[in-house]
DNA sequence: CCCACATGAGACATGAACGTCTCATGTGGG
DNA sequence: CCCACATGAGACGTTCATGTCTCATGTGGG
């Protein structure tokens, strides 16, 4: 009886990812619920996108945890990572879009997210693995752009699915790992 | 007298690069016009948003021009384009979003600048410059990416303006350029 | 079994942006 | 000099999404 509200966040941000300008109506239809529902557990869409973003930091902070980036190489540990982050890099690519657009206060979630990756990618700096002529902040910002990039070359079906992780690791660690160079 | 529609344009571009959810009253605002000589001028928001899709690709193309992509080494084909991309990089970014968020048909021209872009990373992958175990589709989305991630970087003050070419080329080639690896 | 309560459907009001129109104005060209 | 014409300001009607409200319904718990 009662609406799963977990549930409900999830099909919403399925939807949203695909479609960022869909309705109201359109989110409450996908998530099998009457808009009043709808509105009586999110009481407008802006707290819909706010709760959005909780759990969309949520799993990133968790894909984080559990890529324990302190530990091993930082290559590896951003191998890791990304490898985790992928389920929820619709999600990601999505909240990061909206944040572009309205210029309302940022969660703050987000400077604890950025602080940890640039913390990694300062890591490997330090310890000689990554080239230190590219800042952790910019390598952070090419993170999350190539992670939307390749969400979205998904969806459309540019790329495949598969190669998700692959993709944007290589990418991305060929251009921040030192390597032999004239 | 006659309002300038080049310079209109110029103006809608840079106003809905920072702020893309402005409206048509802002947009002529910004133009130093009434919201019924904007109107006289382009049908529509559509009609807007259509015309500044038609100026990025058109420059977007004239940097590829300028490019020589089929000349010399292909990782300073690329160079070159990016340097040349750079002024147009925030209506790039605003208009890949744009495309992004609206299902409908995209404009032809889109198909064109992928294609050039394509073919310049299959000449390099063909002539042994860049790896090839990343398609040169993805290649091409992971370049409008961190265009976008660096545009959007700059605009917030996140990074310095003059490292753009910088950050974004060197990102990308340490990736694509194929490394002496274990 | 029965009632409380969450739900679904829909009506209704509101606000924002859009597109159209009118009219006074001022300038530029003939 | 004078008139045609583009412009600016604003009023107006329309559309659309939103948010609120009511009411009938059906289910689940006591």
């Amino acid at each position: 009886m009662a609406v799963n509200r977990e549930q409900v966040l999830r099909s919403a941000a399925a939807l949203l990812t695909r479609q960022p300008t869909a309705t109201m109506d359109e989110v409450a239809k996908a998530a099998g619920i009457g808009r009043a529902t709808l509105h009586r557990h999110f009481a407008g869409r802006e707290v819909l996108i706010e709760a959005l973003e909780e759990l969309g930091i949520q799993e990133l902070e968790a894909a984080i945890d559990g890529a324990r980036l302190d530990e091993g190489a930082a290559d590896e540990a951003l191998r890791r990572l990304v490898e985790r982050i992928e389920p929820a890099a619709g999600l990601i690519a999505f909240l990061v879009t909206e944040n572009q657009l309205f210029e309302g206060d940022v969660h703050e979630g987000w400077a604890r997210t950025d602080a940890r990756f640039a913390a990694l990618f300062r890591r490997g700096q330090e310890q000689g693995e990554f080239r230190i002529d590219l800042s952790p902040a910019w390598l952070t910002e090419a993170l999350y752009g190539l992670i939307g990039a390749a969400a979205w070359s998904v969806q459309d079906g540019r790329v495949a699915a598969k190669d998700f992780s692959y993709m944007v690791v290589e990418l991305l660690l060929g251009g921040a790992r030192r390597s032999v160079r004239s």
